[in-house]
RNA sequence: GCGCCCGUAGCUCAGCGGAUUAGAGCACUGGUCUUCGGAACCAGGUGUCGCAAGUUCGAAUCUUGCCGGGCGCACCA
């Protein structure tokens, strides 16, 4: 709909003025009409003119061209070219065609990023609630999305987590792993990997034992081996781990179809790194840098002193083993705002000698996550709120208001309220307000569409889309809100933050609880067309919500 | 010290260059309705849009400086 009105404008603009300006559409406050444009504007500077005269102009000639479609054309202010469509071009615009973006693309994903040998932190379900509703839009704007992550299975926290299970098992013996019931597998993780770090920070004895092991656990990857006793250790609590990871995304709902365990790698990585020693990175005091300063940004290590590879490195190699296994259009790779400016060398470094790579990458920051009260959670510290904290503090505050924490409920709560405020600012987690029945919060659009699909299954007339009945003042009204549901998902593609959805979708079930206090459904004389409405505006609801990765449910 | 991000009503946030009064929700106050799911609707009012300059016909929105906060700055991830 809006594609023709915006090629008729420039068609007229053509004709009237040889001009070739690009018109963007714009969504007027509803007293002036449904779509505007200002290029009468933008031309008044090119052709020495009125912009209202230029408008005018305009107007005469869209009114030839479009009269099938539009209701009226005015020229308003100073020199704003609103149009009023139809009832039935209006119908038409709730057919959503989301803009496809990234059609036929096949892009890579990458998100939640959970480490192996360490527990999942609130952070943890932050990201992955937001990575997943980036993934649903780049799907919607016709993408085929793979979602993967990175987690490091080697490195200095797996061998402080070795560290306490070796110490805990007498040394290396396997055998031991039957001790630990299936259920507590990740909590002793959990506790081993803090009671390591405890121990690396406080006693010089166990910071040199962890170090050697940190080496003992590269050497298992590089000579493959699964046999040794501390081999069979290592592998069974890696597994336990990834056992884990698979637990918590089932129950949010969304599914990694690949986990890159950083010792796979580690080989790429240092072959690109070693490769371009000279020409992109240098030795410098016994270990390997990329010189960031140079583009006005950090130095960073990506080899060590000691030979072994730095986060830097793996990443590096992550993105040649993504390209290696899926050949992708685009890379989206998406973390916490604290790692912005570490991307930012690590792509550089890759921009100088894979600038394909580089340029297919999309890096999207997050803000953090901070309860109510400004606490921040941190990885690093022993004392974290772990990601089944935030569920179970959500449970609990679904209880005090007096409704059963059921697991749909719960996630709605949690996705919308992580999901609502714009992507790149911190979040405060309130779990009272993200349960609550009123405000803009997850269950209220999950009560409001449940109302709206009650009323369907209530109705007795058959629904009218014959188009034949003008709409009333307010029911165009609230036709026009659903209509926006195109505009708020192109935003979301456009800029990739789901964040406009939930505004869009809140605002839409405001409008229709105004309606409907007003204006009466069933038995009304106007019924046919009423659920006409109420029917695009369930589905509408429904839409939203599925992008956003939230499951509604009929009864609440 | 340098760099990145952020600063909008008491609180949590939209708005991120355009239509002379900056919007929601929460909280607070009053009202409507024998309610198609009342988890509703209506009314009531607060803001030097951190501060100051600049660009523009026009700035919460762009630029610069300052103030305040968060994060990051070499062998952790």
């Amino acid at each position: 709909m809006n594609d023709k009105i915006t090629q008729a404008i420039e068609q007229v603009c053509k004709q009237l003025f040889d001009s070739d300006v690009v018109v963007a559409l714009e969504r007027p406050d509803e007293q002036f009409g449904d779509v505007a444009t200002n290029v009468a504007m933008q031309l008044a500077g090119t052709l020495g003119e009125n912009p209202r005269q230029i408008a005018e102009k305009i107007a005469a000639g869209l009114r030839e061209t479009v009269a099938d479609m539009v209701d009226e054309i005015t020229v308003a202010g100073p020199g704003f070219l609103n149009i009023r469509l139809s009832d039935q071009e209006l119908w038409k615009a709730t057919q959503h065609s989301p803009l496809q973006k990234y059609a036929g693309q096949k892009i890579v994903a990458e998100y939640s990023d959970p480490n192996p040998f360490k527990i999942l932190h609130a952070g943890h379900i932050f990201t992955t609630v937001i990575g997943d509703a980036i993934a649903k839009l780049l799907e919607l704007a016709g993408a085929e999305v793979h979602r993967v992550n990175f987690g490091g299975d080697v490195g200095l926290h797996v061998a402080k987590t070795m560290y306490i299970v070796l110490q805990q098992f007498d040394g290396e013996n396997p055998t031991k792993l039957a001790d630990i019931p299936e259920e507590k597998r990740s909590e002793w993780i959990a506790d081993a990997y803090v009671k390591g770090h405890a121990a690396y920070l406080d006693d010089e004895a166990a910071k040199a034992a962890i170090i050697e092991l940190n080496k003992c656990v590269y050497q298992l990857h590089a000579d493959d081996d699964h046999d040794s006793p501390f081999a069979q250790i290592y592998w069974t609590c890696r597994q336990w781990s990834y056992e884990a990871f698979d637990v918590f995304y089932e129950r949010l709902g969304t599914k990694i179809e690949k986990y890159y365990p950083e010792s796979e790698t580690t080989e790429l990585g240092m072959e690109a790194v070693t490769k371009h020693i000279g020409d992109v990175f240098e030795k410098s005091e016994g270990a390997i840098i990329f010189r960031g300063e140079k583009y006005g940004l950090h130095n960073r290590v990506f080899i060590n002193q000691q030979g072994l590879p730095t986060y830097e490195t793996k990443d590096v190699g992550l993105i040649l083993k993504k390209y290696q296994d899926y050949h992708f259009d685009r890379s989206v790779v998406i973390t916490g705002n604290e790692q912005e400016q570490y991307m930012g060398v690590v792509l550089k470094a890759i921009e100088q000698f894979l600038p394909k790579l580089a340029q297919a990458t999309t890096y999207i920051p997050h803000g953090m996550l901070k309860l109510t009260g400004g606490v921040k959670m941190s990885s690093r510290l022993g004392n974290i709120v772990r990601a089944n904290d935030v569920l179970d503090i959500t449970a609990e505050a679904l209880r005090e208001s007096g409704h059963k924490p059921e697991d749909y409920m719960l996630l709605a709560a949690i996705k919308y309220a992580f999901l609502k405020v714009r992507l790149g600012r911190d979040l405060v987690y309130d779990p009272k307000e993200s349960v609550a029945l009123e405000g803009n919060s997850g269950p209220v659009i999950l009560y409001a569409r449940a109302r709206a699909r009650s009323i369907l299954k209530k109705a007795a007339a058959a629904v009218d889309t014959s188009n034949n009945t003008a709409l009333e003042a307010n029911e165009r009204s609230l036709l026009r809100k659903i209509t926006e549901y195109t505009e708020a998902t192109n935003k979301a593609i456009e800029e990739l933050m789901p964040h406009n959805i939930c505004t869009y979708l809140y605002e839409l079930a405001q409008d229709f609880n105004r309606f409907y206090e007003h204006n009466r459904v069933l038995g009304d004389p106007r019924e046919a067309v009423r659920l006409r409405l109420v029917a695009s505006y369930a589905d509408t609801l429904q839409a939203g919500l599925q992008l956003l990765n939230i499951t509604a449910s009929d009864e609440i």
